[in-house]
DNA sequence: TCCGGTTTTCAAGGATCTCTAACGCTGTCA
DNA sequence: TGACAGCGTTAGAGATCCTTGAAAACCGGA
């Protein structure tokens, strides 16, 4: 398994900034790419397989914040915000955004790297949306789900015909065994969608997908409902994400 | 829809921070409960279903970085650190334990709260690694719950049927055996709500769990009621946490 | 032992949540 | 255009849970 290290994206337009940083990365063991702008930076992030990004708030152009939310709706790359603010508002409102940490400038190199480590670590756990790196095949109880052919083999080898809509929850409660899902963390990673006030689509995919995997769709082994709280596969799936 | 708020776990040796701070974080829609040491802390893990950990690393008694080097290793329970120092090694410290954030003293509340926020909404998402202590199957007094399965067996291997609330409440009892467990403790780690005046719900859970598990429901062997007190499961439990 | 206040038990009823069949809308394909 | 599959919506039945209330059990003191 070659594991390449984990690469980062440094944007900042102060040069001296960007450059000592990449270098103190690189020298610890990580992969570093720096980018002057915002608009450098989104360059960077098409052609290459960025994953994390360190993000200064404050740079003349496309303001860093704007470039951060960007990445936290669209994407699923992780961002540790930089700046040399020490108000306490605009601190905040990163984390609001949904930045992954925030660091303050003047900032300790190594403090950095612990963070940039600890986010890491936290979001490797499981590949994210998205994720290059997905594993074809997904095992569980028999049967096997080929993602990238969208096929579910039984353990026969046979094909069980799957609708776009079971596939995608199925996936996700794949990436997901063993965890209480809602209905509408449900809902949003099968279709995006926010729930309406009374929204039974997520209990009629569930049903439709229990007639199909389960042995006796009135007493599922494989999707348990949780009283008030959601659906979970009991399932050990092997082939996932570590 | 009840979607329990999510239980912060303050451990501070001073004590008008940890109140100001608890008051603070249930104004604002959060469940707080304090705990004044790393052994309070502890106690208040075991008795309280605890969504997160904002603790004080430099206390009196045992060390705030080695309760958070527990709560690491062996729990899934986040943890913020909190610390009077500025020293750069020791923030770095927390981080490289695998604390999830770390706010300095005098912090802003604001600022702690949106980092609480922003840890719990990646640690919902994303599952945390798989708790090493959390055993697949419980066994007691003949009886084996398999908890990810979400089902309990008699001794002959066949399959009792538990409702949800019935299999949480058993959860409850058998992650702490031989303890008397309030009402009001039974309800949180079981539903998470906060007692209504006259709460007999608890009551009725363990009526029909008795129905389920006992010989002989009237005469109960395995939860035995303490007078005032609550309940108690007397039975010892195999492949329960240490 | 008896008595009064308190706590626990549990059945009944109502409220909430879940299941799934049925229907209709939308997009696809021949 | 017509047949069809997929999916969201609706609605009624069923499951699960909470609340209520009355009776039983328990405790401490007389």
């Amino acid at each position: 398994m070659n594991d390449p290290s984990p690469h980062i994206l440094v944007v900042d337009d102060h040069r001296d900034i960007r450059e000592t940083l990449a270098r103190y990365l690189v020298k610890n063991g990580l992969r570093a790419t720096t980018a002057e702008s915002a608009a450098h930076a989104r360059k960077a992030l098409k052609a290459a397989s960025i994953d994390l990004v360190v993000l200064d708030i404050m740079m003349p152009g496309e303001d860093g914040l704007s470039l951060c939310r960007h990445l936290v709706e669209t994407g699923s790359i992780p961002v540790i915000l930089l700046t040399a603010m020490a108000d306490d508002t605009d601190r905040v409102i990163g984390l609001e955004i949904g930045a992954d940490d925030y660091v303050t400038k003047p900032f300790n190199p190594r403090e950095l790297l612990a963070r940039i480590r600890a986010v890491l670590r936290r979001t490797s756990i499981v590949p994210r949306e998205r994720d290059p790196i997905e594993q074809e095949e997904l095992g569980f109880e028999g049967w096997r789900l080929n993602v990238s052919k969208r096929e579910l083999l039984d353990a026969d080898g046979v094909v069980v015909p799957l609708s776009s809509g079971e596939f995608q929850l199925l996936c996700a409660f794949l990436k997901r065994p063993k965890m209480v899902l809602t209905r509408d963390q449900l809902l949003d990673l099968t279709t995006g969608r926010t729930p309406t006030v009374f929204d039974r689509s997520i209990d009629n995919q569930v049903s439709r997908l229990r007639r199909k995997i389960e042995v006796d769709p009135k007493d599922p082994k494989l999707i348990k409902t949780v009283w008030g709280g959601g659906y979970m596969l009991t399932a050990d799936v092997k082939g996932s994400a570590e």
